[in-house]
DNA sequence: GCCGTTTTCGGCCCGACTGTTTTCAGTCG
């Protein structure tokens, strides 16, 4: 039988929602699905353990109804009502709604008028000219539907933070520069710092808005301006990535970077909190509603300090609890870039690195560390020439001598291959001998979860496996995460002591939010690497911060946040040996 | 669909834009 995750029943019952959708449900009742989902898709716990113990109404969002359609779901696999809707609606509906210029309705008239069930299908009703003869549809509502058919199809992966990042800054540097900007700052998913990008939002302030727009559209950056309103231009970068910047007037200015920031179900749950208070908040400032008297809106602490509230971080913006936290003036005080003392996973040239020891010592010193793990491949990863007994001893006495040298201290370490059962590369009297041990699967990816699970707790029985790096393995855009059961994992996991990697290499970012609340929950503690082939890798450690943070990692979670004669403590060997 | 220091029934966020309309539905963020 199938295995169902927080994931795949978030995804049913999103299914469900955008179906009843189509099918004209009451969009209130179609809300209480995608609710219900996205606090499902959060949730730190495997919702099938809490399936058993009848404890599903204590997720948000979910009552009596949602919890029996995920009870089904667990027993049979199936989800009944979501089976007839796609007896009613095929699927592809799904895809179609998605594509920019059509939403519910016009999805539905598409299918219902022109037999449209694909985006495919949609494209070829484009091409044939009936579209625009619809009722509601004309010459200029198709030519928009199928720019935005294709821009589905070309990409609607997103793009990694990485990309969007570096550009964004640029972008606000520039912007920075111009004389009429007072206040400038990206905002969106790149403000929380999701993993990935959909594009990019940058929030300007001023008082003359036709000079910024004016700026924006000379930009250096800018290859072609998609539009240029009065306080909205559209630009395409030279990079292929959107940016979309606004301006706002500056005592608009926090009201409108809060707005802008979102997500969109945390602002959706302030504004009904404003709403309970007699207050009314949009993207302008918070409101009196009688009256109408603005009573905050410079920054955006005013905004939520008006609410009763302290100011959430961006990363944890998303109505997971951080709107109670702040209303109880309990907010976390998150993991930060200066914390981090050091970084637990590099490579060397040793093995498939392309910098030495002392390249990536420097940059370690620039970045301020007081220590940093050589993690180079362990023998069983043979296409990068995984260290074999000499080439490690070679490695240690490297590193002995680096080390009688002022400097952050080079920490003996290795990444494990952690075989199909579960096993790893070295003997226990050879892995006694390192300072710190990574484990980590680079193979694998095909089988089944039972098997996934299996070679996983197994793993997690050695003494000398500190840390679980990169654990789902997967790879943004390329890979999946290798299946196993998390819950149960990461259970062990709490009691055996075993660190889980946050790795901050771009194109991991794994664990990612959820799991790291979901370890957090089972009392599972962290180590930050940036997994850097060359030594400019090292300066990667800010993404796997932003993931930290966005789990609500705290310092005393984080083992590179402690000097290093604590943080030695807290590995597992460290019990083993009894030093 | 969910939920309760406004409610166990009647609410459920807000504003802008666009195109196709003669007053507004649909979509978007």
């Amino acid at each position: 039988m199938p295995e169902f995750d927080n994931h795949a029943i978030a995804r049913m019952l999103d299914d469900t929602g955008d179906l009843l959708e189509i099918s004209g449900a009451d969009r209130f009742r179609v809300l209480g699905y995608h609710k219900a989902a996205s606090s499902i898709r959060a949730w730190p716990e495997d919702v099938t353990t809490l399936s058993g113990a009848d404890r599903l109404t204590e997720i948000p969002g979910v009552g009596a109804k949602t919890a029996a359609a995920v009870a089904q779901i667990i027993a049979t696999s199936t989800f009944p009502d979501l089976e007839g809707l796609k007896r009613q609606f095929p699927e592809g509906l799904l895809a179609v709604m998605q594509v920019s210029g059509v939403g519910p309705k016009r999805a539905r008239q598409l299918y219902d008028k022109l037999g449209v069930d694909s985006i495919e299908a949609l494209q070829a009703a484009l091409a044939s000219g009936r579209v625009a003869t619809l009722g509601g549809f004309g010459a200029k509502s198709a030519e928009g539907i199928a720019a935005g058919a294709e821009a589905y199809l070309r990409h609607h992966e997103r793009i990694p933070v990485s990309t969007a990042l570096p550009l964004a800054e640029r972008l606000v540097a520039g912007l920075r520069a111009v004389p009429a900007v007072r206040d400038v700052q990206f905002a969106g998913s790149l403000r929380r710092m999701q993993e990935t990008i959909g594009d990019i939002d940058i929030l300007t302030s001023s008082d003359d808005p036709a000079a910024v727009m004016a700026a924006v559209r000379e930009l250096p950056l800018v290859t072609r301006v998609l539009g240029s309103g009065e306080t909205k231009t559209s630009v395409m970068t030279t990079s292929g990535l959107q940016a979309d910047v606004r301006v706002v007037a500056p005592d608009e200015w926090g009201a409108a970077l809060q707005y802008f920031t979102g997500n969109k179900a945390h602002n959706i749950h302030l504004r009904a909190l404003a709403k309970a208070a007699g207050l009314k908040l949009n993207e302008y400032g918070v409101f009196r509603v009688e009256g109408g008297e603005r009573i905050a809106g410079a920054t955006e602490a005013d905004v939520y300090r008006a609410l009763g509230m302290d100011t959430p971080p961006p990363e944890i913006r998303g109505d997971h609890g951080e709107i109670e936290a702040a209303l109880a003036h309990e907010l976390p005080r998150l993991v930060e870039i200066a914390d981090v003392r050091g970084d637990l996973q590099s490579h060397s040239v040793a093995t498939d690195g392309r910098s030495t020891l002392l390249q990536n010592r420097a940059v370690a010193a620039e970045l301020g560390y007081e220590y940093f793990a050589a993690t180079d491949h362990a023998l069983n990863l043979k296409m990068v020439g995984g260290l074999t007994l000499d080439g490690l001893e070679r490695q240690w006495e490297l590193i002995d001598q680096v080390n009688s040298t002022p400097g952050p201290r080079i920490l003996k370490g290795i990444e494990l291959n952690i075989d199909e059962h579960g096993g790893v590369d070295y003997d226990e009297d050879l892995l006694a001998r390192f300072e710190i041990c990574l484990a980590s699967m680079h193979s694998g990816w095909g089988a089944s979860r039972e098997a996934g699970t299996k070679r996983m707790l197994r793993v997690l029985d050695n003494p000398f496996v500190d840390v679980i790096a990169h654990p789902t393995g997967r790879v943004l855009g390329r890979r999946d995460a290798i299946d196993y059961d998390m819950d149960q994992v990461l259970a062990k996991a709490g009691k055996t002591g075993t660190i889980f990697e946050i790795n901050s290499y771009p194109d991991r970012l794994d664990l990612d939010d959820t799991h790291i609340r979901m370890a957090r929950e089972r009392g599972v503690r962290f180590t930050l690497g940036t997994d850097a082939h060359e030594a400019e890798q090292f300066r990667y450690m800010p993404y796997g911060v932003a993931m930290a943070r966005r789990g609500w990692t705290v310092p005393g979670e984080l083992l590179n946040a402690q000097p290093w004669d604590v943080a030695r403590t807290w590995l597992r060997r460290f019990r083993t040996l009894g030093r």
